[in-house]
RNA sequence: CCGGGUUUAGCGAAGUUUGGUAUCGCGCUUGGUUUGGGACCAAGAGACCGUGGGUUCAAGUCCCGCAACCCGGACCA
């Protein structure tokens, strides 16, 4: 069912997907900016949907045996050196703690871009029996990376976000629970969030397809192996009674997945939040409500779609009718429930589907069992939309000038062989602009060869251009 | 980090060419009428014109620096 634009205000996404984007962040009141470049407010209502994801993501960690810790904010330069590779990675993006007060520090401090160092000196101290393990630890907290450009939610240069690490005894059991953890997103992100994504394997990641076809990284989960144990000399004394170093994973999820949220499911009447982390599930409207009865009638039923648990709420504000039902559908609460005269002379009210527009007459007596099942109408109708979206984006090439046009006609995920070379990598980032997302656990055999060094090929890969 | 654009009331803009009393729309406040898809009338409040220097009798406007934001590219979660 097509829907007329109601809200002039938000730039249509097929004109401008940056803007639509901006746009759609700023209206539905998620975040603002600050007076630093990249670090940004989270507003209430953005803030809550990250505590409902916070909810039911940790209680799902929790359910792996997670227990939740909290390090420092701040790494003394010499633990961050520890790891070559590591420090390489993030030291060009640190900022740094150079003062205590008016004096000057002995040694600088890094304010966390991730905090692998500052576990691993930890588990130093409490592992050292077989005995004590796995740890499996997690903490919700915020990370500060240097970036050079900024966009809301999608690239901050402080985000919140959980970070993962766990100890094993052996490999295999570190690997397994490293590909746990990415089920658990993965779940997550198509019962939660109605998101339909590519899973994959070797790079353990999830990566989910916008509106604008460009992929967005949502979710990692590495298999470290023992090369931070060697690093910071974490050893444990195994059942044969020999030493020996503890195996690790680390896997997480950011604020980026509300970028994800808002670019998979928004519209151009502005936001669309699936149910179950949505802030507001239902909000009730009043119509006519200067009438005798009205804003009564319209509270009994927000007063039961409450004690019946859900997250309901009602405006009783003297906005018109059309102010209210455009506001909230900009804030991208899925159901609205309506409330006037002639519903109360009925014994009725409407209900209004966020993702398509839909409305049914309810009988009052049918409230709550009417609002579960449209809620889960609409969670369905996203998940539909969004695994559709990616579904017809997925395009097959057999040769590095086939996959280049691909991109550029349709954009998406393009689908070749690959030999498994870096340099074959690095090739098609040059020539095609693309970069690899994922191997597909599904693996496909489509050619003998890899389409651009023509060396035998081993996998199958998906390439796109990503946030 | 490179290349383009922007910055004037809470938001969006005009005014800058040609220096001379700070404008408009939305929003906000107060009162009243309204309400089945962004209502209307009336009266108000609100701006050291992004920031720091310079030129001038006089700067939102001219000159130089800096910053932030937006859009592309490179890089990253």
């Amino acid at each position: 069912m097509a829907k007329e634009k109601k809200v002039e205000q938000i730039t249509d996404m097929e004109v401008d997907f940056a803007q639509w984007f901006t746009d759609v962040c700023k209206k539905a009141e998620l975040i603002s900016y600050s007076s630093i470049k990249g670090i940004f407010v989270y507003r209430p209502y953005g803030y809550a949907i990250w505590e409902n994801i916070q909810k039911i993501l940790d209680a799902e960690f929790k359910k792996c045996g997670v227990e939740n810790v909290y390090m420092p904010m701040l790494i003394p330069e010499s633990l961050l050196q520890k790891e070559k590779d590591h420090v390489e990675g993030f030291a060009p993006e640190c900022a740094w703690v150079t003062m205590g007060g008016s004096e000057k520090l002995e040694e600088r401090y890094c304010v966390r871009p991730t905090s692998e160092t500052l576990f691993c000196e930890h588990f130093r101290e409490v592992i050292q029996s077989h005995r004590d393990l796995p740890k499996c630890y997690n903490q919700w907290c915020s990370v500060l990376r240097w970036e050079k450009t900024s966009r809301p939610f999608l690239r901050h240069r402080e985000f919140l976000w959980q970070e993962g690490h766990t100890m094993h005894a052996t490999a295999e059991e570190a690997e397994a629970y490293t590909q746990r953890m990415l089920n658990v997103y993965a779940d997550f992100c198509e019962n939660v969030l109605a998101m339909k994504f590519n899973g994959a394997e070797a790079t353990y990641t999830i990566e989910c397809m916008m509106h604008d076809r460009k992929a967005l990284q949502a979710g990692t989960s590495h298999y470290f192996g023992d090369g931070f144990a060697k690093a910071f000399d974490i050893t444990f004394t195994n059942k044969d009674n020999q030493r020996a170093y503890p195996h690790q994973t680390s896997w997480g999820v950011s604020t980026r997945l509300i970028g994800g949220i808002i670019m998979t499911h928004g519209d151009n009447s502005g936001l669309v939040l699936p149910p179950k982390i949505a802030p507001v599930q239902v909000i009730v409207v009043p119509v006519a409500q200067h009438k005798p009865g009205v804003s009564e009638a319209a509270q009994a039923l927000c007063d039961r779609l409450n004690a019946a648990g859900y997250r309901a709420k009602i405006d009783l504000s003297d906005q018109s009718l059309g102010w209210k039902c455009a506001e909230y559908e900009m804030k991208g609460v899925p159901l609205r429930v309506e409330m006037g005269p002639r519903d109360m002379e009925n014994g009725q009210c409407v209900m209004v589907r966020r993702d398509n527009g839909e409305k049914t007459f309810v009988a009052v007596s049918e409230l709550e069992a009417k609002a579960g099942e449209l809620l889960q109408a609409v969670h369905d109708g996203l998940y539909a939309r969004a695994k559709k979206n990616l579904e017809d984006h997925i395009y097959e090439a057999h040769s590095l000038e086939e996959a280049k046009q691909l991109q550029e006609q349709n954009g998406g995920f393009i689908k070749t062989m690959w030999c498994g070379d870096e340099a074959c990598e690095l090739k098609m980032k040059e020539v095609a602009g693309m970069s690899s997302r994922c191997m597909p656990f599904a693996q496909e055999h489509l050619d003998d060869v890899c389409p651009i060094c023509g060396k035998p090929a081993k996998h199958s890969i998906l390439w796109g251009v990503a946030y």
